[in-house]
DNA sequence: TGTACATCAGTGAACGCGCGTTCACTGATGTAC
DNA sequence: TGTACATCAGTGAACGCGCGTTCACTGATGTAC
């Protein structure tokens, strides 16, 4: 092995990298179903077999492009975040997380179909894929929890908050990820991330066609509802 | 033609249903995208071919698929609202309307998946699927509208009513389906119309695994909250 | 009511294509002494 | 630094399978007179 790298090392990497990029191109014209380990080889112009030596089988590649797009979006997402003016206005990070979303998506919708869309038939997503989706929930999380600490949130009132099961179910999390915020902060993150996926994948799908088409201000409208029920005041 | 029908047509009628039944039944272990004219033959003891007598391609089989799961769904929807007693509860009906889509969904997730996932690469959805298509929203907007009727809303705040572009997109259609209403309603109707399906979406392809599932106490929050944001009284 | 003809349903072979995965192999790269 | 051997990348043929769609055909059902 040499210092840094051997020769084989790196056309290895090279190589796999080759191969996650013309399978994620052909997601577009055949779906994550449809993905061919032969067509990719062949674009690439080497044998279908030699495939086999970066990845066990077609689940495995499908795997690393779940993976993949989950930390991209996931990414995006932190940075948008993140890069928001933090003490301006009470909605900028909020506005930045979910316009992050929406032009990832759009920038890449058959990997967001991947991650997003209808589970791929007989695919079974392995426990690598867990941590990268719950980047985005969580950095959806933080940007909630970063308000509130900012007093730019208005406590909702007591009778809406989770109790029972739910309440079970979310206090682990709120522990885990953000220990300073109520159980009931996170149950409301959660509704305007499902309302936030939900417009996103309507849009994306085709279910705004004959309504809110183009989308755009719609989005922008749900952007701020969802802030006016997180209690982000204006 | 005899007085009802030929026993041909009956044949026909017959068959097409049995075509669809099968196709429905591969739905689950191909996905959409690998649904076999050929597979759905077989599996009814007939040769291949004979299925062109009934579709002249598989894109027709999967618009007769997408049809039926849209009116299904809708018909569930509107079911389920107009069941619910009228006056006793504020919130009867929009619980109802909520739950029926989630039964449906759970009950059917391949048709969820379906008609409200990923689209089916190079599949272009016709004309005819757009009406069952909105079958369900607009049964979510007359459950509002009529809530609204029997005095169980509070307008919420002039200042969150959609402006501009978002507006005149809107108009036509509470013009044309409940015109009663202002165009305020159907936008938080629409917000709140992707946050159950972002919900049940979530459910049915697994993005709640590790955090609210079972999703019952997070679906039953999720619909109170929605009443909240559509102003229901409690 | 009975017959001649037209319509339609279903067959099975064929076309031309694609797929995932395995295997024995060649030749290049890397490692140990 | 040079050589012998081990490791690895990539090949191409093969296995056994599947697909949508077309076409000429047979035989049953329906219609008109």
């Amino acid at each position: 092995m040499t210092a840094v790298q051997t020769a084989r090392a790196r056309a290895r990497a090279e190589l796999t990298g080759q191969i996650k990029d013309e399978a994620r191109r052909q997601l577009a014209s055949s779906g994550a179903g449809g993905l061919s380990l032969r067509s990719v080889a062949r674009e690439l112009g080497i044998a279908a077999s030699a495939i086999y030596r970066y990845f066990p089988n077609r689940d495995a590649l499908l795997t690393g492009l779940l993976v993949d797009a989950f930390n991209a979006l996931g990414a995006a997402v932190e940075k948008a975040a993140k890069q928001s003016p933090p003490v301006r206005e009470p909605r900028i990070a909020w506005r930045a997380a979910c316009a992050a979303v929406r032009t990832w998506a759009k920038r890449h919708p058959h990997e967001y179909a991947l991650i997003h869309g209808t589970p791929v038939p007989g695919y079974q997503a392995p426990q690598d894929t867990v941590e990268p989706a719950a980047r985005t929930p969580l950095a959806l999380l933080a940007v909630v929890r970063d308000a509130r600490y900012a007093g730019w949130i208005v406590e909702p009132p007591e009778a809406t908050a989770p109790r029972g099961e739910l309440h079970e179910q979310l206090a682990p999390i709120v522990a885990a990820n953000a220990p300073e915020v109520p159980v009931a902060v996170l149950a409301r993150t959660m509704v305007a991330w499902s309302q936030l996926f939900g417009m996103v994948s309507f849009e994306l799908f085709g279910a705004l066609v004959g309504s809110a088409d183009p989308a755009d201000e719609f989005f922008d409208y749900s952007v701020e509802r969802m802030a006016d029920f997180l209690g982000f005041v204006v």
